[in-house]
DNA sequence: CACTTGACCTGTCCGC
DNA sequence: TGCGGACAGGTCAAGT
């Protein structure tokens, strides 16, 4: 999926444009998609007005004035655009672009990938699109939602203040027998962390996925801590990463990608030591690594 | 419990 | 050109 800087940005970008909309349509025709979708719908997202828009970990939380939340997983290919629609026009109203990096990936919507429509009241329009059918919406009561499991299970925000490197630590004491990258990607243990991310984190801090979380050092995750809030400020400020799918709420794509160190680079040389890039598979998942700066201690 | 693997889906790319 | 298999930003429910 989109991980935490791709998620936060479309929070982002939400949070300036649907608060105060009322919902006036939701239509779906994929289940799975809004699995809990029942009369609640009626009663509790109809003529329900939006009052904010939050995340935590890769969940994004669309609070109402019903008191209910929408609570929306993007997983692989998610995507959620807002479209402020231009009535009467002859044009599309989101094209694509002359390939700039941040051009839109969105040409009309919906298209065949679109799950779930929200129309509010004026006409706009969200749009949660969803290629593979991972993602999902729900509508949950908003006090409710903190008693989900995943966020029972879920880990603290990295980007928090109050997450120390003491802390950070501790959040691997029972996964010493893990892979590090295995455990960076769990969510119980860090909150947000996809597999770019923990790619580019374990590189900049000189670290072997496939090391074993009990010989790792304290000194080196710290390190790891610190790279990854680095790396993830970053991705944010560039709007996160498109990799494929991934677009913001304008439908446009990030621009982290360029940036990456390792991620997709796989053949080209490594930027610190020229060293090729290889790709090899851990946890279940494609893994960039250069071989010279991460070195695998066993 | 900790840890790994397969399943959930569609689409694309690569080798035969 | 067609077809099979591997693979893709994530998480769960099953297995060991």
């Amino acid at each position: 999926m989109p991980e935490l800087p791709e998620v936060e940005t479309v929070r982002r970008g939400l949070a300036t444009r649907i608060p105060g909309r009322v919902i006036a349509q939701v239509d779906f025709d994929w289940p799975k998609s809004f699995p809990n979708a029942t009369h609640d719908v009626e009663r509790f997202l109809i003529q329900a007005e939006v009052v904010a828009v939050r995340r935590r970990a890769k969940v994004l939380l669309i609070d109402l004035s019903t008191d209910y939340s929408l609570v929306i997983h993007l997983k692989m290919t998610g995507q959620l655009v807002f479209v402020q629609t231009a009535k009467q026009s002859q044009e599309p109203t989101l094209r694509f672009g002359a390939g700039h990096p941040n051009d839109s990936l969105i040409n009309a919507l919906p298209d065949r990938s679109t799950r779930v429509t929200i129309t509010f009241a004026d006409g706009s329009k969200l749009y949660f699109n969803d290629q593979r059918k991972f993602g999902w919406v729900k509508l949950v009561p908003t006090v409710a939602v903190a008693d989900l499991p995943f966020f029972q299970r879920v880990g603290p925000e990295p980007l928090d203040e109050r997450f120390t490197d003491a802390v950070f630590r501790s959040r691997f004491v029972n996964r010493k027998n893990s892979m590090i990258k295995a455990a960076l990607l769990d969510q119980a243990v860090v909150a947000g962390v996809g597999n770019i991310y923990a790619d580019e984190s374990l590189w900049a801090a000189g670290i072997h996925p496939q090391t074993r979380v009990s010989v790792v050092s304290d000194e080196q995750l710290n390190t790891l801590f610190k790279r990854l809030r680095e790396i993830l400020q970053t991705a944010i400020d560039k709007g996160g990463s498109t990799n494929k799918n991934y677009v913001n709420a304008e439908g446009k794509r990030g621009s982290y990608m360029d940036f990456a160190q390792v991620f997709r680079r796989e053949g080209q040389p490594c930027f610190r030591c020229e060293n090729t890039i290889k790709k090899i598979k851990v946890a279940g998942r494609g893994t960039h690594i250069c071989s010279v700066c991460q070195v695998h201690a066993i």
